[in-house]
DNA sequence: TGACAATATAGCCACTGAGTAATATAAATG
DNA sequence: CATTTATATTACTCAGTGGCTATATTGTCA
């Protein structure tokens, strides 16, 4: 890969962030988990996810710092971190959605 | 205001969007574009990026809506769509600062 | 202790996409 | 025309990872 700069740093991490959220199955976690902490056979029901593909994203997820977890018991819990991670979803999506018009507008002249 | 209701298939969408900031070499290209419109080689200068690798993110930014083209002669300048861009990266960062500093508190106890 | 439930991990396969080199297209110029 | 310059595309390798199944680990309770 080409040349390092210092600003590859910053950027990386930046990237690092955004591919976390370029997934449907981590992004519905997260969105379900904006009603509270949930464990796992409860995100599993929720989102219809096999469990062992919940505890990988759950586990990718809070190894970030994007969720907390909490153990009860033989149950642990998760829960979002930053409660802004909802706005920046919502300001996302309130860019896509003017991005899709323009094509839409293009589209139809 | 109420219950976000987002159903599949603008979590794919959203994600698809995500997906697109998710790579330093596209978060390089858009962070270059905040200054003003630029062409193919002004960029690839910018960025120390190959001719051909800054094109076929170009074609990409740009089929996704996120850049607009404007031909003249033969050069192709490229300029961002939403400006919101830059604040949503702006979010973004300081999101992802705020989980590295708990992660950061959470090693020095 | 043994059995059971909740969560995590390991191994595998298939697919996606980054990055590169080579080539193609397009436009200006002589 | 031919040539040069700017941009786009093709073909390829290769690393990463999503999603699956099976298994391991951990905690609870009889």
């Amino acid at each position: 890969m080409g040349v390092r700069r210092r600003s590859d740093r910053p950027l990386h991490a930046l990237a690092g962030y955004f591919r976390l959220l370029a997934e449907p199955a981590r992004l519905r976690i997260l969105l379900c988990l904006e009603g509270g902490e949930l464990n796992v056979m409860e995100i599993v029901g929720a989102t219809g996810m096999k469990q062992a593909h919940v505890s990988r994203q759950l586990g990718l997820l809070s190894s970030e710092g994007l969720l907390a977890r909490r153990k009860e018991g033989t149950r642990v819990y998760y829960s979002l971190v930053d409660l802004r991670l909802g706005d920046l979803l919502d300001a996302a999506e309130s860019t896509l959605r003017e991005h899709l018009r323009g094509r839409l507008d293009e589209l139809e002249g």
